[in-house]
DNA sequence: ACTCAGGTATCCT
DNA sequence: AGGATACCTGAG
């Protein structure tokens, strides 16, 4: 499966873009864990290859958000707004990914209060740990019950700090049934973002990344120390979210992306 | 040694 | 409502 349009597609921008925790790079392009399966990702001129059982490509298809058009998404700012025109021009490429709501909870719980790189290291360990094999070392995402019964000695060990708590109460909380994160699939916009911050640990800056990269709620809106950042720098402490009504996430992306790599 | 990380809960006023 | 503070731990 090739990617040859890539206009609004570029496979190292959406790594280093802070949604996905474990797409890395290779020394042959890119390698990708996601929803129990591997994928490796090359790049050859321009074109993207994911390298895949012609059965999974749907799922591809869907993770990578093809059928969205991020073009109309791009061509609906403002032309006199000079720092987003910068930051969508820095930023195109990147797309919403479509990931699995349970790893995205648990993800952003982690998150918090760590650098990328620290919280890469606790998804593995706890993937090595508690996840199914995928083979060659590789491991998936472990599921609800595997954390909810993991000694929590176990759990610690994996760096949590003190998350380790957060982690715990979630798994339980889906495994027994109080958190139906499939069934808030059907919810509205505010009503998951409510449901989910009814977990111990989850505020509304993880609800928000939870319903953006699980959910694929486009109009959700994570508000981090970079976005609070570039809103105050550049847009005198608040940004009105409006204009962008059905792709206020996608905008997130652009000024977080643009924010944290290119404008200091 | 020291600061700061893609925050949140809790305890103030 | 809004502000201050503690919290695990690793990386620079």
């Amino acid at each position: 499966m090739i990617i040859t349009d890539n206009r609004d597609f570029n496979i190292a921008k959406i790594a280093d873009s802070g949604q996905c925790f474990r797409l890395n790079k290779t020394a042959e392009g890119y390698r990708l864990i996601a929803h129990g399966r591997v994928l490796n990702i090359t790049v050859t001129d321009d074109i993207c290859h994911l390298h895949c059982p012609k059965e999974d490509e749907p799922l591809w298809h869907s993770y990578f958000d093809l059928d969205t058009d991020y073009a109309a998404f791009r061509a609906a700012v403002p032309p006199q707004d000079d720092y987003l025109c910068m930051a969508t021009a820095y930023g195109r490429g990147i797309r919403i990914l479509n990931q699995d709501p349970w790893e995205m909870l648990i993800s952003f719980i982690i998150s918090q209060r760590k650098s990328i790189p620290s919280i890469k290291t606790s998804i593995e360990a706890l993937s090595r740990r508690f996840g199914e094999p995928l083979g060659e070392g590789l491991y998936a995402f472990p599921s609800a019950k595997s954390l909810a019964t993991a000694p929590t000695e176990e759990l610690s060990a994996c760096s949590l700090g003190y998350r380790t708590g957060y982690v715990r109460c979630a798994a339980s909380m889906v495994l027994n049934g109080e958190l139906r994160l499939e069934e808030l699939r059907q919810a509205d916009d505010e009503g998951l973002i409510n449901s989910l911050m009814s977990v111990r640990g989850v505020g509304a800056k993880v609800a928000h990344c939870v319903s953006l990269f699980g959910y694929h709620r486009l109009n959700a809106f994570p508000r981090d120390v970079w976005i609070n950042r570039v809103i105050d720098t550049h847009y005198n402490g608040s940004f009105d979210l409006s204009p962008y009504l059905g792709f206020a996430g996608v905008i997130q992306q652009y000024m977080f992306f643009y924010g944290r790599n290119a404008d200091r």
